[in-house]
DNA sequence: TTTGGCTAGTTTCCTTGTCAACGAACGGAC
DNA sequence: GTCCGTTCGTTGACAAGGAAACTAGCCAAA
């Protein structure tokens, strides 16, 4: 017998796997989006504003995990492919508010039959069981650690 | 009825929940390697180099999913460290290998601790059922779609 | 043997994120 | 009314990876 104790594989951790099919779902996305000229941190905004109508930089901060930093940039590079739109906030004058512009509501669409696409592409094979079941854990592991944003590492 | 057709969420796709789930594994693993001074990708460097011994850049750019350019610069960093150590191949003058230095060596099996840790912490509630269930849909679609590398986005 | 294509690593530039410092504006305590 | 601490968004420095150009060395065909 060895001296050396087992050493554990890297697969032999849940979280291996979990990013290994993770990053290759997003970036089999990001492939898909970039042909309409955007990125998936962009999609996302563009997401969230489409349900919110109106949302303040460090909303939308707060909602993606990302630092207010990111945003700021983020919303840059938006405005200058004309999606989004800037609005000051007559309550408070350091604060101002994003929406989409006509551009960007009617990009939405488009963006998501890619990101239905891409899910299908990745688990249309699954009985609805497994789906339910994959999904049942995951969200569970959200509850349990209050996960609500999404932190793009 | 509205003239809008239905817009998925970005909560039905499961590849949300993927990446949510599976950015949250990554960074809390980040935070604990934190400590040791080392991060995720330097950490797979290691643990790769452990199992095989020497290991030329290009090979481990192929087994991470990463591009050459990048093992080059990760590869300076551990060197930097003193983690691994670099040496001259005899039979091709324009290639090397990577090995780990004796203090890289002895640091594997911390990490390694530390990963079985954040696995558990996050995973350590699930049945073996529900455990066995999980990965084997993963591995399935690693299977499926012949993914053998580990792309970092 | 020399030439031309290939391959291994490195380097440069670009992208996109974090973090920390900053200025402007808010708002409560006095 | 005036501070003083806090919050808002922006900016600059830095980190880490990708793409492509570059260098050096290999090798086979002429």
């Amino acid at each position: 017998m060895p001296a050396t104790p087992k050493l554990p594989a890297l697969t032999d951790h849940l979280g291996y796997w979990l990013r290994l099919v993770s990053n290759h779902v997003s970036q089999g996305f990001a492939r898909l989006v970039e042909a309409e000229g955007v990125t998936v941190a962009e999609w996302v905004v563009l997401r969230v504003l489409h349900d919110a109508e109106d949302l303040a930089p460090s909303q939308l901060a707060e909602a993606m995990g990302m630092t207010r930093g990111a945003i700021s940039k983020l919303a840059d590079r938006l405005l200058a492919k004309g999606l989004i739109a800037r609005r000051d906030n007559a309550e408070d004058a350091r604060s101002h508010r994003l929406r989409l512009t006509a551009a960007g509501r009617r990009l939405v669409p488009k963006l998501a039959a890619l990101a239905d696409r891409n899910d299908a592409a990745f688990f249309a094979h699954l009985t609805a069981a497994e789906r339910a079941a994959v999904e049942q854990v995951l969200r569970d592991i959200v509850g349990r650690r209050g996960l609500t944003d999404m932190p793009l590492d």
